[in-house]
DNA sequence: CAGGATCCATTTTGATACTG
DNA sequence: CAGTATCAAAATGGATCCTG
């Protein structure tokens, strides 16, 4: 086992930077962290994400299909049905996801003292 | 050792995903990225970071200040110098950003093969 | 149900100029 | 050097209406 936790001169150029932008904004993370759990419906993303018009959530899940993380999958009922699946390449951010909610949970505290303490000096 | 890896009810909440958003934004990354490596000044800064506008980059390292990521100190000369240097919270995060590069350049060529997938459908 | 199209308000960004 | 101020431009977000 090697030591990973070094940036073994891993630079974020600009397709690293355009990449995690357009899978870690606001309403992707929330999309993915559903889906990792199941699939989900159209309405059913957007009921359960609060609180995120069906503009946004649309431009969100196109982005995120094209991107290979989300599989758009149409059931020919009427009305139509379209399910939304995480990939397999999608699985591969799960554990990063989970990763930045625990360090969100565990600093929390310490963020909103630091938060309290920049308030009061200005 | 416990599996870490499935998310224990760890849920997306408003407070968090705030926090994430101002800390993992298309700048940010990038300036904390440079200041794990070492201090540097504002306008080192601002050369490294193709290509970030004095705004952004003054509203950035701002903002994480403000979340205790990273520190200001102020060198009195003349001209004034300002060195910006990582806090012990803001090093908490150094790993969570090398796994996201190191996610991104092990998945780069998969997600530029969705891409090209995607736009030829249209 | 799952969006597409449109219009408008609010944010965000960019370019320039200026200052202690 | 390390910013602030200002104005214009561009991207984003919300609201509403419409459709297969």
């Amino acid at each position: 086992m090697q030591e990973t936790s070094q940036a073994d001169q891993v630079v974020i150029t600009a397709p690293h930077r355009e990449l995690l932008d357009q899978v870690l904004d606001k309403w992707s993370l929330q999309v993915l962290d559903k889906l990792c759990g199941r699939p989900s419906r159209f309405n059913e993303l957007r009921r359960e994400i609060p609180v995120v018009t069906q503009k946004s959530l649309t431009a969100t899940l196109r982005r995120l299909e094209r991107n290979g993380m989300v599989e758009r999958v149409v059931v020919a009922t009427r009305p139509i049905a379209v399910e939304y699946r995480i990939t397999p390449l999608g699985t591969t951010l799960q554990d990063l996801i989970d990763a930045l909610l625990r360090w969100s949970t565990a600093n929390m505290a310490d963020v909103e003292r630091a938060r309290a303490r920049f308030d009061a000096e200005a």
